[in-house]
DNA sequence: GCGACAG
DNA sequence: ATCTTGTCGC
């Protein structure tokens, strides 16, 4: 595989990235559609489970499909791989179900990636939707001193520059790493990060996301629709 | 050259 | 990511 000619290709959707300027990114407002999107992943195909929230409305839903993949996983190329299929997804739940996201919210990196060119920032040149990655594990060197209670966060920096942070989501508890990846702000996505995870490290939509997807591919069931209360 | 490396 | 039991801790 040629990784040369996907590194360029980063390089020039990096260079087309829009990370607003501090308070100019999106800010979510209530009944705003929030997409979360999981995979998982069973030899070339993968389940993908989106989930929905109406921004502090209570009322959540899920969405799965099925899909084929074919792009390896390769750390700093995950979007190669898992954009793609979220694409596909994403445009059958709006062509069919006339619902649009407001922000997409997904596992992995935005910008805090060694050329700036996370899977969110793949998906936000693609749909021109704001989006934001949340993962578990940094690609950049971060600091995790002094970071112990809930909300202390420290940035991720490249090249001078803050590209995202490691956040603490429970107390003495190892920080999630966030990052803008189109058309959002740091701050921002920490105070998203921060209301989407009351009890655990991960926020509550990622969760549903890895738990549903799980369930169809061992579950076997058709794609479709999982009803949690809206749909 | 070697190791580390989102899911 | 997955293969996997019990076990430690809140």
């Amino acid at each position: 595989m040629n990784l040369q000619y996907f590194l360029n290709l980063q390089r020039q959707l990096a260079s087309k990235i829009q990370i607003p300027a501090e308070g100019e990114g999106y800010i979510p407002c209530k009944d705003d559609m929030l997409f979360c999107f999981d995979l998982f992943y069973k030899d070339d195909r993968a389940v993908v489970a989106c989930v929905v929230e109406k921004w502090q409305s209570g009322q959540v839903g899920c969405f799965i499909a099925e899909t084929r993949v074919n792009f390896p996983y390769i750390p700093r190329f995950f979007c190669f791989r898992e954009g793609p299929p979220i694409l596909a997804i994403l445009n059958t739940i709006q062509n069919n179900f006339d619902y649009n996201p407001k922000l997409i919210l997904v596992e992995g990196h935005g910008t805090a990636h060694p050329v700036k060119c996370g899977l969110a920032c793949w998906l936000g040149i693609n749909t021109d939707i704001p989006v934001m990655g949340c993962a578990k594990s940094s690609l950049l060197p971060y600091s995790a001193q002094g970071l112990s209670s809930r909300g202390e966060y420290s940035y991720i920096v490249l090249k001078g520059k803050k590209v995202g942070v490691a956040l603490i989501t429970r107390n003495n508890v190892k920080p999630v790493f966030i990052s803008p990846g189109y058309k959002i702000g740091i701050m921002e996505t920490i105070k998203i990060i921060l209301s989407l995870t009351p009890n655990f490290r991960i926020p509550e939509p990622l969760r549903w996301a890895d738990y549903l997807s799980k369930l169809y591919a061992k579950g076997g069931s058709e794609t479709g629709v999982i009803n949690l209360g809206f749909l």
